[in-house]
DNA sequence: CCCGTTCCCTAACAAGTGTTTGGTAGGTTA
DNA sequence: TAACCTACCAAACACTTGTTAGGGAACGGG
C-alpha cells in the first residue's frame, strides 16, 4: 500500500449516514458507464437507473467525473493489494504470471464494470491531471509483467527467441479486454478461464509433434 | 462480395468533384474518433482538424453518425474481402489461422483508426438498426474463426482439451485490441507481429521439457 | 460576360448537457 | 414540541451539442 497510485478524488462523504448508499450509486454509475461508456453516458440516465433525479447525484459527489474518479481509483487499490500479495510471494516467474493471470481474472470478475471502463476511457483520460495515477498504475502494470517475463527467460524457463514487450501486450491485452464478455455467474469461473488461458500462452494450441 | 454484410449509408457523393476530398475528411474524422472516442468527439473537432468550420463538414456529409456508418462499412467491406480470399484458399487449419492473423494485423496496418473505433464502440451501436451489418459481420467472423478451430480439433491439429470457444474469444481479443498500441511505420511490420503472436499461440511461451 | 457548380463561411437554432439553488418530507435527538 | 440532519425533489442556470439556412468566393463552360 506505500506508493499505490492514489487517487486524487476528495470524496464529500456523509459523515453519519451510512455509506453503503453511495457505494450502492457507484456500482450502478459503474454499470451504466461501462454499457454506454462515460462520454455518452448523462448524469440523467444514471438516475434513473439509480431510481432519483439528476440533482440528487449532487447531494452524494461533487460531479459526474468524481464518479468516475472514485470507480477507477477504488478498483486499482483493490487491484494492488491483490498483485503486490503474489509479487511478493517470492515465486518462480512460470508461478507468478500463473498467479498474476489468476489474479487478474478474478478482479474481472469482481469488478467487471470497473475494468470494461478503464479498458475504454484510460487512454483519453491520462491526459488531465486528475487521472495521472492511471498512468502510474500502467507503469508499475508494465514493469511487473515485463520483469517477470524477463525473469523467465533468463532463467530458460520461457523462450528466449520471443520479443518480451510484443508478449507483455499481447498477455495484457487479452486478459483485460475479457472484461468485455466475461458475465458473473457464466459458464466458466475466472479460476476456469484462467486455467484455460494459461494452457494456450504457456503450452500453445497446436499439438505437439 | 456476394454476401458481404452491407452498409446502411447512403453516401451524398458529389457527381463530379474529387472524391478524394470526401475520403480525407473521413481519414480525419477516423482519426480523432480512435483518439477521443466517438461520443467525446464534436464536429468542431472534426472540423478543427481538417481545416474548416462545423457546419462545412455537412456539405460533404449527412450526419456525425454517417461519417461513423461509412468509416466502419468501407473497412469492413475491404476487411471480408481479404477474409473471403483467405477463407476460400482451400487452407488447412493451420495454415488458415496463420493466414488470418497475418491478414488482421495488415488490416491494422492499413486501418488502424478504424479498427480502433470499431473496438470501442460497436458494443453500443449494434442496437441502432442503421449499424446492424456489424452483428451481421460479427457472426460472419465468429463462424471463420470458430470453424477453423473445430476443423483443426478434428483433424488434429490442435489441441482437443482446449475450449474452443474461449480460445476463440482469446485469440479475437488480442488481434484486435493490438490496433490500440499498434502504430504503423514503427518497429514492428504487420507480419513481424503476426509471427510473433502466431508462434505465442501455437506453440506457447514455454521452453518445452 | 453570365450561369452553374463546388466548396466553404457566417450565424443562428433547438435540444440536451452538467451543475446549482432553494425547498421539503421524514426520522432522530433533546 | 422544537431544532436538526439526511436524502431527496423541483426548477432553473449557462453552456455545448448536432444541425440548418443563406450567402459568397473561385472557377470553368457556353
Amino acid at each position: 500500500m506505500p506508493n499505490t497510485p492514489q487517487s486524487s478524488s476528495k470524496k464529500k462523504t456523509p459523515v453519519s449516514g451510512g455509506p453503503e448508499r453511495r457505494r450502492e450509486l457507484l456500482d450502478t454509475a459503474a454499470e451504466v458507464f461501462a454499457a454506454q461508456g462515460y462520454n455518452a453516458t448523462t448524469v440523467r440516465k444514471i438516475a434513473d437507473a439509480a431510481g432519483m433525479l439528476a440533482g440528487s447525484l449532487y447531494y452524494h459527489f461533487d460531479s459526474k467525473e468524481s464518479m468516475l474518479d472514485e470507480i477507477l481509483s477504488t478498483f486499482l487499490d483493490e487491484l494492488w493489494e491483490g498483485y503486490d500479495a503474489v509479487l511478493d510471494a517470492g515465486l518462480g516467474p512460470r508461478e507468478t504470471i500463473e498467479a498474476l493471470v489468476t489474479e487478474s481474472f478474478r478482479e474481472i470478475d469482481r469488478h467487471r464494470a470497473a475494468v470494461a471502463i478503464y479498458q475504454k476511457e484510460s487512454r483519453h483520460l491520462t491526459d488531465q491531471p486528475r487521472f495521472h495515477y492511471l498512468t502510474d498504475s500502467q507503469r508499475r502494470f508494465e514493469k511487473a509483467w515485463l520483469g517477470t517475463l524477463e525473469r523467465g527467460v533468463a532463467a530458460g524457463v520461457f523462450r528466449a527467441d520471443l520479443d518480451v514487450r510484443l508478449t507483455y501486450r499481447f498477455v495484457r491485452d487479452t486478459v483485460w479486454v475479457a472484461a468485455s464478455w466475461y458475465r458473473p455467474g457464466g459458464l466458466h469461473s475466472p479460476e476456469e478461464i484462467a486455467r484455460q488461458y494459461l494452457s494456450m500462452v504457456l503450452d500453445g494450441i497446436a499439438v505437439r509433434t
